[in-house]
DNA sequence: CTGAAAGCGCTTACAG
DNA sequence: CTGAAAGCGCTTACAG
């Protein structure tokens, strides 16, 4: 079933049927309500392809994301969802696994006219985004001097900075760092934060006490012991999981948390609060980075300037760090 | 720029340049290389619209799932992503957040001739699906009698069986069920094989030990108390995220796991194995359930006859059911 | 208020 | 081996 089929059922021409789909107020209410018969009757759907070949564009906004095991992501991808729809646009979610030939190969759906848009989070780590140039992109989280595009991030490095200060502020002076990649941009950040908090604090840094590359619970696992030994008082890890990790060997190896050893994550993922005592961390405002990226892209799609978008987190205070805290 | 401009850039006609874009043998080696040349050259991209409409086809698969909040999910992601490529498709995913709506709206799609197919995983729990008959889609998780294509799926009833069965082998005889939705064609299994394995033990059920519409960790906090009071011996969760819940509600009352009480998840999330004890659960075999989604769409696409695959599923033995194991 | 016609960017039988 | 032409399903100035 075609529009031409719907035209002639109805007895118009292709013109109005198309009208009437596109709510054009100048046809006429009997002729309308016709069409709208037909197109009842019939059970005809109007093609995206012909539709927006014609229109030279798609209503579709690529979401590129790493995998889909963070549920990190999940509230980035709401907030997405949610605007979009506000602007008529579906979002789609597509994973690169880390690899930059599959960010390539997504970005290239601009080009083949089947998306509008590309929001990429958390690009991967490595390589030459000059290609992104021109197109309309936006990039959330992991944001980067090297990418040519809009980007909606927290301010990494301020964050890094309030965490590593509050936890001397409750008297810790030894704070141990295990950070995630040693390329990636958000971790980059963090631990400069940590280290101008510490220079401000007049601590030195014991650089036994800093590791790197260091991504999942296994990894931290497998390097607590080794940390722990070196009794540290504090220790600010670049993820929760990570965090998780070390509060499990420490109770292992009978360290008290919070007493002996205060913990703080970051991005204050949901299982934050499964474990005892409940993790410390910086929560960043997922669902509004995802909102204003969409809204950034929008801006780019409309020919205006759009910019790049720092937003507000927030340090949560639990167990982990703090006695009788929640 | 368009074909008709590379067309006149490599002096042949459109026709040569399409059949070089589409690896056609007759062309000849000379006239492919100038081509060739002239695409590269013009930075010319293929535009999937003028494509996908002459072919009346579109490479893209549509993953329509609930959320990506649940980890659960990303596995069953990444092995659609995988075999998709196979066959030269893209996959996509998009969120219903449980709306019914949205999952006809993305079904749509395929009629508007912006997807191949759609693979639905998870589907909302109510309402009507018989708006599928016809269309090329695929259940996966969540199968149910009134969907009318083919799904893949665990023995849902069986692994309930199964972990009761464990459960009782090692002694219990009280055991809570704490599900999750009441019209939720999984949980409603797995409390069939509840049932059947404590009918076949010949232990009867205390009814103020099975709890349903349990979804989250909140909520699983929220009931703890009054079950455990009830004191169980066992506790048979239908999500692990429930069951890290009574894990911390037990510990916080001091009961003993898994002396006092064995608690036994489902679904093998990556933080079953984050608390402490580790938790017993159920994995599914979540990467090649998506593997086969895709072979089964693929199988209704080309007009043969697809089934509903039964996937096997593994118990995993752990801390909180067991002294001295993993 | 409505229709005939051009055209979006491709692919593919058909003819040579 | 190559090109001219039709046509996929729409939208939209233009004419009336």
């Amino acid at each position: 079933m075609n529009i031409k089929e719907v035209a002639a059922y109805a007895k118009v021409s292709v013109a109005t049927v198309s009208r009437v789909l596109n709510d054009d107020p100048s046809v006429a209410p009997k002729t309308s309500e016709a069409v709208r018969k037909a197109i009842a009757e019939t059970g005809y759907v109007r093609s995206a392809l012909g539709r927006n070949l014609r229109r030279a564009q798609s209503d579709v906004v690529l979401v590129v994301l790493p995998n889909m095991n963070n549920p990190f992501y999940a509230d980035i991808a709401e907030g997405i969802d949610s605007r979009c729809k506000d602007y008529g646009l579906s979002a789609m979610a597509c994973n690169t696994y880390g690899s930059h030939e599959k960010l390539e190969y997504f970005c290239g759906f601009i080009e083949k006219r089947q998306a509008r848009g590309v929001i990429i989070v958390s690009a991967p780590w490595k390589r030459d985004y000059s290609f992104l140039e021109g197109l309309p992109v936006v990039g959330c989280c992991e944001s980067r001097e090297d990418m040519p595009c809009a980007q909606v991030d927290i301010d990494n490095v301020q964050a890094g900075y309030d965490a590593t200060k509050y936890l001397i502020s409750l008297g810790a002076k030894r704070i141990a760092l295990i950070g995630g990649g040693e390329i990636s941009p958000s971790n980059i950040k963090r631990e400069q934060g940590y280290r101008l908090a510490m220079r401000d604090a007049g601590y030195p840094i014991d650089e036994s006490l800093v590791v790197n590359n260091c991504y999942n619970y296994e990894q931290g696992s497998a390097v607590a012991k080794r940390i722990l030994n070196a009794s540290p008082d504090a220790l600010f890890a670049a993820a929760d999981e990570i965090a998780v990790s070390f509060i499990n060997a420490a109770q292992d190896m009978g360290i008290s948390i919070p007493d002996e050893l205060k913990i703080f994550g970051f991005d204050n993922v949901h299982y934050s609060t499964f474990v005892k005592p409940k993790l410390s961390t910086i929560d960043q405002p997922r669902y509004e980075m995802g909102v204003q990226s969409v809204d950034q892209l929008m801006r780019v799609l409309e020919g205006k300037k759009a910019r790049t978008v720092m937003c507000q987190y927030k340090l949560i205070r639990r167990g982990s760090t703090e006695k009788g805290v929640l």
